[in-house]
DNA sequence: GCCGTTTTCGGCCCGACTGTTTTCAGTCG
């Protein structure tokens, strides 16, 4: 997306200016810094914002970089990066990637020895050229050969929903330690967002010494990146880095509330409070020299006269200034949702059959699972004929006679190129859910197809509604505001796919789609048993979205959700 | 370059770890 593109160019010119070393610069950098943070992490699209001329809005964004973002949305460049990208080597931003470099380190290289890229690095320490130049050694040189070694063993950002499980292994794994007492992981990973860079895990116990030679000492530390009272940092062997960090029970709120993040809020919250006379940092909130907050993050927050922030919300998107008006909403939670409205059998291109799908739903705590296999016009996954869906609902209702929970006759259809839905209105009102999605010609605008999909009144929700896959597709292009109020208008919900490869709609149009009073559904999209458990990513997506109970249709008991539906 | 319960000027979050240093700069989060 367009804010990702800006972000990154921001970025980058301030490596560029800080390379070029200009002390008069210094805090012009910063601002860059902040303003490509604050637009990677935007809950709006910089291109409807330019629009309407309200860039400003964001925090970080003034009239300077107002103009470069619109001179980007309206040119595709901007003139001054480009000037900027002249003065640096060719190699430079893959220099960057590398760990322990930075902008001044890349300079003396490529002054001093005339590095312009990894291979020329490389070459230069191998002819023990580096280790030669003041203010470099051997030590610093064997690290930028590790360096080299994650960047190319490490494949960036990885899929909240893949390091999952490992994560889960990882807590399991260090409360076998016994001077460790608590355990959460924070970051990324708390905050819930849709990828990570490393995972941040937050412990409490006496003796740091002996948990961190614990977990340096683990079979899945591949290598050690840093090691110290407090922090230690190691690559898995799946090339994953984690930071383990120790601190005193005492402390545990300040310092989960720090290393939580994110970065943006932080420093707003700093800011915030440092105009109104506290001091904080991860060993506590300060009034002065007075410690007035440290144990927990709720009496952290309240020392400051704020509501406890939920993790997910921690974006600096407003949240800092609600929490102090107490207007924050009461966020929808995990225990709420009493079904799951989107999953695949084996009966399409599922690998569960229904009853294996119940069962497990069942075990989850759930009410009721919508059974929402394919329809036919998608072939490569084993769309129903109108003729199997007879015996489908045979099946259906044989289990309802014998489980504990109610399994819903439903069906994801596709939206053919021209709006229309593959199956006929009198066989879409069979069905008890009807989950309308696209599946095909994602490089056209889609609106008119969803929209005509909307005036279907058999049509419940539209499934994963942008089509993008994170990191492999994007979404395709949409006129949002057009879509939210239709939905709005037709009661038509809007899916909240939870599978961790979609996360879609992101939690951006969550909230814009909110204003506009839409309905919603989380689904997890699930393609066996063992993925239900992602419904837990779309509570959290949902809820990165400002979502509150009322707002997500799968909430409701089967008796109410079926006149909703109807 | 951004921003404002002290400000349209004068500040700009805070600390750990490392390596190469005799007191600190660079990097990272």
């Amino acid at each position: 997306m367009i804010n990702q593109e800006i972000s990154e160019i921001l970025g980058k010119m301030a490596e560029i200016m800080e390379f070029l070393g200009n002390p008069a610069d210094k805090f012009r950098i910063r601002a860059l810094q902040n303003a490509a943070i604050a637009i990677g992490e935007a809950s709006d699209n910089l291109e409807l914002l330019a629009r309407e001329h309200r860039l400003r809005e964001i925090p970080g964004i003034g009239e300077g970089i107002a103009k470069k973002i619109e001179e980007y949305i309206a040119t595709g460049k901007i003139k001054e990066f480009e000037l900027l990208k002249k003065a640096v080597p060719k190699g430079f931003f893959e220099l960057l990637g590398i760990s322990s470099l930075g902008p001044k380190r890349v300079k003396i290289l490529h002054s001093e020895l005339g590095i312009s890229n990894i291979e020329d690095l490389k070459k230069a320490i191998a002819d023990g050229k580096v280790q030669a130049l003041p203010g470099f050694g051997e030590k610093s040189a064997q690290k930028m050969m590790e360096g080299i070694d994650i960047k190319e063993r490490s494949k960036g950002r990885r899929l909240l929903g893949e390091v999952y499980s490992t994560v889960e292994e990882i807590v399991e794994n260090l409360k076998k330690c016994k001077d460790v007492l608590k355990i959460v992981p924070a970051g990324s990973f708390r905050r819930m967002e849709e990828t990570v860079g490393d995972i941040d895990i937050l412990v409490t116990g006496k003796n740091h010494v002996k948990i961190m030679d614990y977990f340096a000492g683990q079979p899945y530390v591949h290598k050690i990146l840093v090691k110290g009272d407090t922090k230690t940092s190691i690559l898995t062997n799946e090339g994953l880095q984690v930071d383990l960090r120790v601190v005193d029970s005492n402390q545990f709120g300040s310092a989960l509330q720090y290393f939580t993040g994110s970065k943006l809020h932080n420093v707003h919250l700093r800011t915030f409070a440092k105009n109104r006379g506290f001091k904080l940092s991860e060993y506590g909130f300060f009034k002065g020299e007075e410690l007035v907050g440290s144990k927990t993050e709720e009496e952290c927050y309240g020392a400051l006269g704020m509501d406890y922030i939920e993790p997910e919300l921690r974006t600096d998107n407003g949240e800092i200034e609600a929490s102090f008006k107490h207007q924050l909403p009461k966020l929808l939670e995990p225990k709420d949702i009493r079904g799951d409205l989107h999953a695949h059998s084996t009966w399409s291109d599922g690998a569960s059959s229904i009853e294996e799908m119940a069962r497990r739903a069942h075990e989850q705590g759930y009410e009721y699972i919508a059974m929402t296999d394919h329809s036919p016009s998608l072939t490569v996954a084993g769309g129903l004929k109108i003729s199997e869906l007879k015996e489908k609902k045979r099946e259906i209702d044989a289990l309802n006679e014998k489980l504990p929970i109610k399994i819903l006759f439903g069906t994801e259809v596709d939206i053919l190129k021209d709006g229309r839905i593959d199956y006929p209105d009198e066989v879409l009102k069979e069905f008890d859910v009807v989950v309308a999605s696209v599946h095909g010609h994602f490089n056209q605008d889609n609106t008119d197809r969803i929209l005509a999909a909307m005036e279907n009144p058999f049509v419940h929700i539209i499934g994963h509604p942008s089509g993008r896959l994170i990191g492999q597709r994007n979404a395709y292009p949409l006129a949002y505001e057009k879509l939210f109020k239709r939905a709005s208008e037709t009661g038509t919900a809007l899916e909240i796919n939870a599978h961790y490869s979609r996360l879609d709609l992101q939690d951006v149009y969550i909230r814009e789609a909110k204003r506009w009073k839409c309905l919603f559904s989380i689904g997890s999209d699930s393609h066996s048993f063992k993925s239900l458990w992602m419904m837990q990513l779309g509570v959290a997506l949902a809820r990165r979205g400002w979502a509150e109970k009322g707002d997500i249709l799968n909430t409701l008991p089967w008796e109410k959700l079926k006149k909703v539906l109807k």
